[in-house]
RNA sequence: GGCUCGGUGACAGAGUGGUCAUGUAGCGGACUGCAACUCCGUGUACGCCGGUUCGAUUCCGACCCGAGCCUCCA
């Protein structure tokens, strides 16, 4: 079983080999934690989560690191407005974010390296590329000269002269070349700054991920993920700045995810059409936000709606009534990925919807199997579930857990079902119908069977 | 303006040169005291116009429409 991925650098899926056997190094963009991370953001991480779950069925070591940038523009922005330190900016909403994407049932990457933790490799860097000429020094920042690298655009597929041609900014006149990028820039007393050779100063945007993949993971990293308005200019940026310095391969293989649109327009903050993961949460379990984010393949772009969450909720509720099922049939965990339909699926570049069609055609399948077979198709259900990182829980209690605090009890339900049953007992299909049409209104459908009578919250 | 990438049925979303994606919703039926679950069935979907081909949603070309990047952004 060959895992193939889209690496953007080439332009079309290729088999996946790491450069050390049996080991992979992943880096993926992580926030800047200065507000709480919408659905958007969360994109990437569920993304880039289930490629993690996959590497790990067939690589012994999966090193996944994921930065958190605690220094930047924004945070001081975001600290000056609300009159408090950085710091305070910095841990509040790392740890918020962190909270958010484990409701997500993502999983925590093994390093979580910090941009202000890594100072130093970073002005290490700078005075490599100083020294090997790819640098210089203008009006108290570093800079680098996109010039001096032959093929400065390979990954974005730009040319310095389309960018020229492109132009629409207005160039800071401490430049050589309009793309020349800042890899030092000086900090104001105020701000966050660190000594270095160029005076106090802060890093430009790009020098982190470099200098913190190098001193994380190595100078040649097998995967580098993020959201496609990161090819330009931050991850060529990357690429120049690494690839200068200490030469080689920076990235075997890039992956970029597509994003989320609103009404056929981009998510993002600076047009406002966003929702935050938190909010969101207030209305859905993160299990449905995840299978939101995985019906679209990771390169599609997805059209986010409330529309494609209901959906989202009523294929899971689905999927849980089948679990419930099985609820009492032991599981055999002994999976044959290498057989499975759904594995296939997501060793092609990650195809997530045709995985969860597979999904559904298992779920078929159990319905119509005899007892015997069962075991093995809730077992390989649930591994495609684990892969997917969903259909962990308990299906009775995903089907009956209430969305909302006001809703009807659990113990009031049940105690209706017992008047119900009563009242069938007596024949008295009236009340038995009133009732029934009484927890409805509530959001909860009755099921009869000849085992008694069960019940789910239908949301609608 | 430069550079990319898309347009699939009510909605979401795969895929393919020649029976079928799949799901949610809808409709009809079976089952049910009534329901729900489940099962069975069901919709002349592939932006538009040409071309290649025995045959194109799938390949080629033009056109229309849309999006993204070029500036912080998943």
């Amino acid at each position: 079983m060959s895992l193939t991925l889209y690496n953007t650098m080439t332009a079309r899926k290729e088999i996946f080999e790491p450069l050390v056997p049996d080991t992979v190094t992943m880096y993926v963009c992580g926030p800047t934690v200065y507000n709480l991370a919408h659905i958007g953001n969360a994109r990437p991480v569920v993304v880039f989560d289930t490629l993690f779950r996959l590497l790990q069925t067939q690589y012994d070591t999966v090193t996944y690191a994921r930065n958190i940038t605690d220094v930047d523009d924004k945070i001081i922005a975001a600290a000056r407005e609300g009159e408090r330190s950085i710091e305070s900016v910095t841990t509040e909403f790392t740890a918020k974010y962190r909270e958010d994407m484990a409701q997500l049932n993502a999983l925590p990457p093994t390093l979580e390296p910090h941009a202000t933790h890594n100072i130093d490799a970073m002005i290490a860097l700078t005075r490599t590329l100083l020294e090997k000429g790819h640098a210089y020094e203008s009006q108290g920042h570093v800079l680098f000269a996109v010039e001096s690298m032959a093929d400065y655009g390979k990954l974005s597929k730009r040319s310095l002269d389309d960018m020229l041609a492109g132009a629409r900014v207005e160039v800071a006149d401490y430049k050589r070349h309009p793309g020349d990028f800042v890899l030092w820039k000086p900090a104001a007393d105020e701000d966050p700054g660190w000594d270095s050779p160029w005076g106090r100063g802060r890093p430009g945007w790009h020098l982190e991920c470099s200098a913190m993949i190098r001193a994380h993971l190595g100078d040649t990293i097998d995967i580098h993920g993020g959201g496609r308005d990161l090819i330009f200019p931050h991850h060529e940026n990357e690429i120049a700045q690494s690839r200068c310095a200490h030469g080689g391969d920076y990235v075997r293989y890039w992956m970029h995810n597509a994003y989320l649109d609103i009404d056929g327009e981009k998510m993002s903050k600076s047009l406002g059409n966003f929702h935050t993961v938190r909010d969101l949460l207030q209305s859905y379990r993160g299990e449905v936000l995840r299978f939101a984010l995985l019906s679209a393949q990771y390169r599609s772009p997805l059209n986010f709606s409330g529309e494609l969450l209901d959906q989202a909720q009523a294929t899971l509720d689905s999927l849980y009534s089948t679990l419930r099922e099985v609820q009492d049939v032991a599981v055999d965990m002994e999976v044959n990925l290498a057989d499975e339909p759904f594995y296939h699926a997501l060793n092609d570049d990650l195809n997530t919807p045709v995985a969860i069609a597979e999904i559904h055609a298992l779920c078929k399948q159990l319905h119509k199997a005899v007892p015997g077979e069962k075991p093995a198709l809730k077992g390989r259900i649930l591994a495609a579930g684990n892969l997917l990182g969903i259909l962990e829980q308990d299906a009775v209690e995903w089907l009956q857990n209430a969305a909302t605090s006001d809703a009807i009890s659990a113990a009031a339900i049940e105690a209706l079902i017992e008047e119900r049953q009563a009242a069938k007992l007596a024949r008295n299909y009236a009340r038995a119908d009133e009732v029934r049409e009484e927890l409805l209104a509530q959001g909860v459908v009755l099921e009869d069977s000849r085992e008694g009578t069960r019940w789910k919250r239908k949301s609608d």
